[in-house]
DNA sequence: CTTTTAATATTTTTT
DNA sequence: ATATTAAAAG
C-alpha cells in the first residue's frame, strides 16, 4: 500500500491520504492532477470504501475511460468494475432512466442533439406564427439552455423581474416564457430530453423526490469531480444535493487558470466560492508541472498573469530551460499551412520527433482545412479530431432515426426527419397538419399519423394510403426492434429502410460509396456493441440500450487507430488534458484569437486568454506560434493584424523571426518571408544526418545518392545524383527528402 | 407534392 | 464558401 504513495510527490500525497472531509485540489496545467484522482480512489478502495460507493465525475467520455484504466492497473479489474467514473451527462442519464417514472418519462427516453432541440424550437416559432427574425432560433435555443443551466423552471422564468428587465420589454420576455414552456412540454410529450434537461431533471428529481436523493447520497460516499472549473450551476447545485446535506465527503479538482467554457455555462465562481459553501474544506495545491520546459511555463505564466480574476499560485517547473517559444507571422493563411507542415517535416527528418509528437491546435475547426491540405500534400500523416462525429454524418442520423422511432414512437424530432426520407409523398403539408392536430389534442405525432380519421385530419385518400404504409414499415421495425437483439433489429432497419437501394446506390460517386461504408461501419459496431455486452453477462441487449450510449458519443470517443503514428489536429478546446512534446498554435490574429465575437467584453477576453494558456501549456518541449497577415474567411479575404495576446508573453521567452516588431502592421512585409520555423542553432542543422555518399528517397524525385554537400544555415543545398532523373541541385531547407537504407 | 433554382443567412469553442 | 431557405416551375 504505501508502495503506490511512494510514487507521488509530497504535495499530491497530502491530497490524496486526506479523506476526512471536502477538499478543493488546484492543480496548475501538468501538475499531476488525474493522478491525484485516479491515485485517491485506488486509496480509498485500499481503506476498504466500497466500489459501489465511490462516484467519479469528468466532462469527456475519455477522460473517464482514462481514469478508469488507470485506476484499474493500481489495483485491479474486480474492484473498478462497480466503480462509477464517467461523464456528468452519462452518469445523470443512468440516474435518469432508472428513475425515469418520478418525473413523467419513461426509461427509454431518446435524447435530442442539438439539431433536433434547433428544429423544434424552428417549429413551435412557426408554428406561433412569430417573426423568426426577432426570435431566431439559435437565439431562442441559447435562451432556453441558459434558464435551464441555471435551473430556471419555465414557470420560474415568467415570474422573473430580472429577465423581463433584461429583455426591455415584458412583451418579448413573456413571448421567450411561451416558447420555452411549449418547447418543455413537447420534450415531455415527445419522450425526450435535450443534454440541459438531464442535468435539469436530475436537479429536480432529487429536489422534488426527497427519498431518491436520500438514496443516491446514501450510496455514494464518496464524490470527486475533475475540471470543477468547467461546471455550470446545475452540475454544482447537483454536487451539494448529494453532499451537503450528509457526509460533506466530496473532492473537487480544477485549475481556475483553465476554464474555458463559460460560453456553455461554466461558471468560474463556482470554483472560487467551493470554500464558502463547504468552510471547513480543506485546500491542496499542485504547483509544480512535470510536463513543460521551464521556459514554457515561465512563459504561461507571464500570460496568464494578465488576467484579473484568479487564485493565486505559483506554477513552477524543474525540467529543462528548454528551447524559447518561437513565433513566426505568414503572408496568407495558406503560406502558414505549408510552412507549418514543411516545418513538421523538417523537425520529423532532422530531430527523430515522431509524428504522434506533434499537434496543431486552432482557434476554429474551419482553419484544419489547409492544415490538412499540405500535410497530405507532403505525405505526413495526420487525424483530425473534432468537426463532424460519425454519429452526426446525415446517412447515420437518418438511419438512427428510424431506430430512434421505433424504440420510442413519441420522438417526434425523428418522425419529422424520416417520414418523408427517402421520399414517400409525405410533404410539410401533411407533416403540418399532423402536428398542429397532435398539439390540439395534446397526443403524440404518431398517434394522429396511425388513426388520421379519428382526428379529422383532411388528407385526400392519396395520402392517407402513404401514411398507412409508413405506419406498417414502423410498425414491423418496432416489433423487431422489442423482439431482436441490437444487432439483429439494426440489419433488419437499415436494410429495409430502402435508402441504400433508393437513395445512394444509384450512382457510384465517391461520397455515395463512403455513405454506404458509414452505414455498414454503422452495423459493425452494433455487432461489437451486442457482443461486447454479451461478454460482460448481459444478453439481450436492444436497440434502445444502443440508443442509449451513442447519444453522449463525441468524436473523440469513435476513435479506432489510437496506436497509428500520426500529426494531431484539433481545437484548443478539444486539447484540453492533453499533452504533446511539440506544440503548435496557429492563428493568432486579432479577430480569430481572441475572436471577434468576444472582443466585447473583458471576461470574454480573459476566458479566450486562459484558452491559449490552455494551448501553451499542451507542450512537453517546443511551442511554435504563428499567424497570418491575411486570412481568407468566410468567403472573403480578411487583412489581419497579430494577437494581442502575443505580446501578453514576456519578451524574454519568445524567440522571434526578426527584430521588426511582431505586433504592429508595420513591418514591411518582407521579414516575414525569410524566416524560419525552426532554430538553426548551429551551421549543420539543416544538413544534419546527411553526409555526402547517403541515400535518399525525394517525394517527386525518387531515390538518389548525395554527391556533394555545400553551403550552411538556411542556404544548405545538396547535390544528389538521382537514379531517374539525373543530378539535382536540393536547398535542404525546402526539399521533402528522408534517408533510406543502403542496400 | 416534388424538383429545380435563386436568394439569403451564416460560423467560436462542445457534453 | 457552405448551408439553409424561399420561390418557381414541373
Amino acid at each position: 500500500m504505501a508502495d503506490f504513495l511512494q510514487q507521488l510527490n509530497e504535495s499530491q500525497r497530502e491530497a490524496v491520504i486526506y479523506n476526512d472531509g471536502p477538499s478543493l485540489v488546484i492543480a496548475g496545467a501538468g501538475s499531476g492532477k488525474t493522478r491525484v484522482i485516479t491515485y485517491k480512489i485506488a486509496y480509498l478502495l485500499k481503506n476498504g470504501i466500497s466500489p459501489h460507493s465511490i462516484l467519479a465525475l469528468t466532462f469527456t467520455n475519455k477522460a473517464a475511460r482514462e481514469m478508469k484504466v488507470r485506476v484499474t492497473e493500481i489495483i485491479g479489474e474486480n474492484m473498478t468494475r462497480l466503480l462509477w467514473i464517467g461523464t456528468f451527462h452519462s452518469i445523470f442519464s443512468k440516474i435518469l432512466r432508472r428513475e425515469a417514472s418520478r418525473i413523467g418519462f419513461y426509461s427509454d427516453f431518446t435524447i435530442y442533439d442539438k439539431q433536433d432541440s434547433k428544429n423544434l424550437i424552428k417549429n413551435i416559432i412557426k408554428e406561433k406564427k412569430l417573426d423568426d427574425k426577432i426570435y431566431k432560433p439559435t437565439f431562442v435555443q441559447n435562451i432556453i439552455s441558459k434558464a435551464k443551466n441555471a435551473l430556471i423552471t419555465p414557470k420560474q422564468y415568467a415570474n422573473n423581474c430580472d429577465l423581463i428587465e433584461q429583455y426591455n420589454q415584458a412583451q418579448k420576455a413573456y413571448i421567450l416564457y411561451d416558447i420555452y414552456l411549449t418547447y418543455s412540454n413537447r420534450c415531455k410529450i415527445a419522450n425526450a430530453m435535450d443534454f440541459d434537461d438531464l442535468l435539469f431533471y436530475t436537479y429536480l428529481l432529487f429536489n422534488e423526490c426527497k427519498e431518491i436523493a436520500q438514496k443516491y447520497w446514501n450510496r455514494f460516499q464518496f464524490i470527486l469531480v475533475d475540471e470543477y472549473q468547467d461546471t455550470n450551476f446545475a452540475q454544482h447545485e447537483i454536487i451539494q444535493q448529494l453532499t451537503i446535506e450528509q457526509h460533506h465527503r466530496i473532492c473537487i479538482v480544477g485549475d481556475d487558470a483553465q476554464s474555458i467554457y463559460s460560453f456553455r455555462g461554466a461558471n468560474i465562481s463556482n470554483i472560487l466560492n467551493f470554500r464558502s459553501i463547504y468552510p471547513e474544506s480543506k485546500l491542496f495545491k499542485l504547483e509544480q508541472n512535470y510536463r513543460s520546459t521551464q521556459t514554457i511555463v515561465n512563459a504561461a505564466n507571464s500570460l496568464i498573469s494578465k488576467n484579473r480574476e484568479q487564485i493565486p499560485k505559483t506554477i513552477y517547473s524543474q525540467k529543462a530551460i528548454g528551447e524559447k517559444i518561437r513565433l513566426t507571422g505568414f503572408y496568407s493563411d495558406y503560406e502558414e499551412g505549408s510552412r507549418v507542415a514543411n516545418c513538421i517535416a523538417e523537425m520529423h527528418m532532422l530531430k527523430k520527433y515522431e509524428y504522434k509528437d506533434f499537434v496543431i491546435l486552432y482557434r476554429t475547426n474551419a482553419q484544419s482545412r489547409i492544415f490538412e491540405e499540405a500535410l497530405r500534400k507532403l505525405n505526413i500523416p495526420y487525424k483530425i479530431y473534432g468537426g463532424l462525429s460519425f454519429y452526426q454524418r446525415k446517412e447515420i442520423k437518418d438511419v438512427v432515426a428510424y431506430m430512434r422511432l421505433a424504440s420510442n414512437l413519441a420522438d417526434e424530432e425523428a418522425i419529422r426527419r424520416i417520414i418523408n426520407y427517402p421520399n414517400r409523398g409525405i410533404g410539410d403539408i401533411t407533416v403540418n397538419k399532423i402536428i398542429a392536430a397532435a398539439s390540439f389534442h395534446n397526443t403524440i405525432l404518431w398517434e394522429v399519423l396511425s388513426n388520421p380519421l379519428s382526428y379529422n385530419l383532411k388528407i385526400n385518400a392519396a395520402t392517407f394510403e402513404k401514411l398507412k404504409k409508413f405506419q406498417l414499415l414502423i410498425n414491423r421495425f418496432v416489433e423487431k426492434v422489442s423482439t431482436q437483439n441490437a444487432y439483429n433489429a439494426g440489419r433488419m432497419i437499415i436494410r429495409e429502410t430502402g435508402l441504400i437501394n433508393n437513395e445512394l446506390y444509384e450512382d457510384q460517386t465517391p461520397e455515395n460509396i463512403s455513405r454506404i461504408q458509414n452505414l455498414e461501419e454503422l452495423s459493425n459496431s452494433l455487432y461489437t456493441f451486442v457482443s461486447s455486452r454479451i461478454e460482460e453477462g448481459n444478453a439481450n441487449i436492444k436497440i434502445s440500450d444502443f440508443l442509449a450510449e451513442i447519444f453522449l458519443l463525441t468524436d473523440q470517443d469513435t476513435d479506432k487507430n489510437e496506436n497509428i503514428n500520426f500529426v494531431t489536429m484539433m481545437t484548443i478546446h478539444s486539447a484540453k488534458g492533453l499533452e504533446f512534446k511539440n506544440v503548435f498554435v496557429v492563428g493568432l490574429e486579432e479577430g480569430l484569437f481572441p475572436s471577434e465575437l468576444s472582443k466585447q467584453n473583458l471576461q470574454e477576453i480573459e476566458e479566450e486568454r486562459r484558452l491559449f494558456y490552455v494551448a501553451i501549456t499542451r507542450a512537453k518541449e517546443n511551442v511554435i506560434l504563428t499567424y497570418a497577415k491575411n486570412r481568407f474567411q468566410n468567403g472573403q479575404f480578411h487583412d489581419r493584424l497579430p494577437s494581442r495576446f502575443i505580446k501578453d508573453i514576456d519578451e524574454q521567452y519568445l524567440s522571434l523571426p526578426s527584430k521588426s516588431h511582431v505586433c504592429t502592421n508595420s513591418g514591411g512585409g518582407g521579414s516575414f518571408k525569410e524566416s524560419s520555423l525552426i532554430n538553426h542553432q548551429n551551421n549543420q542543422s539543416n544538413i544534419g544526418d546527411l553526409r555526402i555518399g547517403n541515400k535518399i528517397r525525394h517525394k517527386r524525385f525518387g531515390d538518389g545518392r548525395i554527391v556533394a554537400l555545400i553551403g550552411k544555415n538556411d542556404n544548405a543545398q545538396a547535390t544528389v545524383e538521382f537514379e531517374q532523373v539525373g543530378i539535382k541541385q536540393l536547398l535542404l531547407k525546402f526539399a521533402r527528402i528522408e534517408m533510406i537504407n543502403d542496400d
